[in-house]
DNA sequence: ACCACAACCTGGCCGC
DNA sequence: TGCGGCCAGGTTGTGG
């Protein structure tokens, strides 16, 4: 269930077991599962292939293979990859697709089924619509207090729409507006360039404690799965009714655009609609 | 351009 | 034990 720092845990733990491999054998169990092109043309495209690099784009693994092509994948709801030192049998019937390289084994497991695969010449078409990278210098408090400018939803909604920040999920954007003391119900029009710094600043933070950490999910690599750590520091994220570590307040959750959300109603700021 | 809402899927947990 | 209802960390498409 994973995140931008979910994703980049993911990708630090397998780039040295993908780098430079070559891609053997592709098995696709659920044709539904590859987004583009048809599932034999994408299997024809990567077998053979060696991998040149491993990296991630908002929540989208990005493998770039040594013919300059691209296989990207996003893992959606549940997705996840699993390293093995030695090929297996998929571990159950939500093992989506097996990817054997000369030296180890690949799995992607999926049980929602809402991850996909693309196999794209070039990668910037698919990934253009995404907004910047939050760790990255593009991301500033000035670009997303404008990209904010015209939208009366929610801050928190709105942090979660990928178009104006890359990554964004259900829990880091609690988290972060609780961080930058402001309430997620605040309309994001109305947030001056102060409240835009003190959010930009909050999300960076969250971020980079959370990737630290080991993020919230710990990969698996060749049986091993490292601690995840974030989880337990949570302000705000599944904690209605508990106390607020600041003020012992109790945490309220609230809908906001379908999704739950988890706020402390005194340590964050409601600013109002004119 | 923005917004609300349904759709895509399965599994886990809770109360009855 | 079974069953209904609700919940789940994401995105896209549709129609207003």
């Amino acid at each position: 269930m994973p995140e931008l720092p979910e994703v980049e845990v993911w990708v630090r733990a397998l780039r040295p077991r993908l780098e430079g491999r070559r891609i053997e054998g592709v098995t696709i169990r659920r044709n539904k599962l590859i987004a583009a092109p048809g599932v034999r043309t994408f299997r024809t495209r990567l077998r053979g292939r060696r991998i040149r690099r491993v990296r991630r784009r908002g929540k989208v693994i990005w493998v770039e293979l040594d013919d300059g092509a691209h296989w990207l994948t996003h893992l959606r709801m549940t997705g996840w990859w699993r390293h093995h030192a030695a090929p297996q049998p998929p571990a159950d019937r939500h093992v989506l697709a097996v990817f054997t390289l000369d030296k180890g084994q690949l799995h992607y497991r999926d049980p929602r089924r809402f991850g996909r695969m693309w196999w794209v010449r070039d990668a910037a078409p698919l990934l253009a619509p995404l907004g910047p990278e939050p760790l990255e210098r593009a991301f500033t408090a000035a670009g997303l207090q404008k990209r904010f400018a015209r939208r009366r939803a929610a801050v928190k909604q709105v942090l979660l729409d990928p178009a104006v920040v890359a990554g964004v999920g259900n829990i880091y954007a609690s988290e972060a507006c609780f961080r930058a003391r402001l309430d997620p119900r605040t309309p994001a029009r109305r947030l001056g360039i102060e409240e835009a710094r003190r959010l930009h600043r909050a999300l960076r933070a969250v971020l980079r404690r959370a990737i630290r950490l080991g993020s919230t999910v710990a990969p698996v690599v060749d049986g091993y799965a490292a601690r995840a750590r974030f989880r337990d520091e949570f302000a705000v994220y599944g904690r209605a009714g508990d106390a607020c570590r600041t003020c012992g307040a109790a945490i309220r959750r609230v809908v906001i655009g379908q999704r739950s959300t988890f706020y402390c109603p005194r340590c964050q700021e409601l600013l109002q609609e004119r």
